[in-house]
DNA sequence: CAGTATCCAGCAAGATACTG
DNA sequence: CAGTATCTTGCTGGATACTG
């Protein structure tokens, strides 16, 4: 990658690396789950219960990633009826503070997304009606 | 979504446009090309050779996106060798902060997550390998 | 309860070729 | 130069069923 601009911050080095961050955060679930784990350890279910639309497949997928990159920590109970648990780790604890940043502005500004997509989608209407005696 | 806690910051409320704007940002080239904006406003071809890798079609969708978002300006200059330029809204620069906060904790932490990957992977390598009658 | 395994649909995304 | 159109592929992610 060749993004090279010099304001102090993002440099072309180590930028595969921070894409992969970004994509994580970018991941559907991936912060729902952060963001829950924030407040106090959880179980596997009671996660599954609360990210709602999430799959048994997808949320294991997204415990792997998280837990393999340090964010997550996993904690076997060896009993009878199996008890897992998953809290944040202090990594992951750190990164709630960028991403929540990142959702304040993003729900700051839903209403000027919003309207520039109503805006967009307009004039696309209009191109498409637009085009009378052409074709 | 139910990922209800009660921090100052994210409620379920908007939660899925949260998760759109996460998304966005997480798009493999959504930030390199904000990012390269971010420094002054570029043609179509400057961005396509900036952001090595990407294809055509990736771009024209990928600011097309941003477009759509408000995040970037397209104008067109009727000329005879067709001049388009993209710039950066004052929105999509307000982006700039949350995000450029965020890929700083990437690229802070980097070594975190390498350290945390190679012990993960190296416990399920050994996992693999530490099953000797069993099979 | 906490997964793993399997199957399958849909879309993301690359390559290529053509156009105003 | 700045796209659009088309084809193809591979991964993402959902549903379902089985297991320790």
């Amino acid at each position: 990658m060749n993004v090279t601009n010099n304001p102090p911050g993002l440099e072309h080095t180590d930028c595969q690396k921070v894409s992969q961050v970004l994509a994580r955060v970018g991941e559907k679930w991936s912060v729902l789950i952060i963001m829950f784990l924030a407040e106090k350890p959880r179980r596997f279910t009671e996660i599954k219960r609360a990210v709602n639309g999430i799959s048994q497949r997808m949320l294991t997928l997204c415990l792997r990633g998280l837990e393999r990159d340090g964010l997550v920590k996993r904690t076997v109970f060896p009993v009878v009826p199996p008890h897992v648990e998953y809290e944040l780790t202090a990594l992951g604890r750190s990164l709630t503070q960028p991403v929540i940043a990142l959702g304040t502005w993003a729900r700051d500004h839903i209403p000027d997304i919003d309207a520039a997509r109503a805006d967009f989608d307009a004039r696309e209407g209009v191109q498409a009606a637009q085009a009378p005696g052409q074709r």
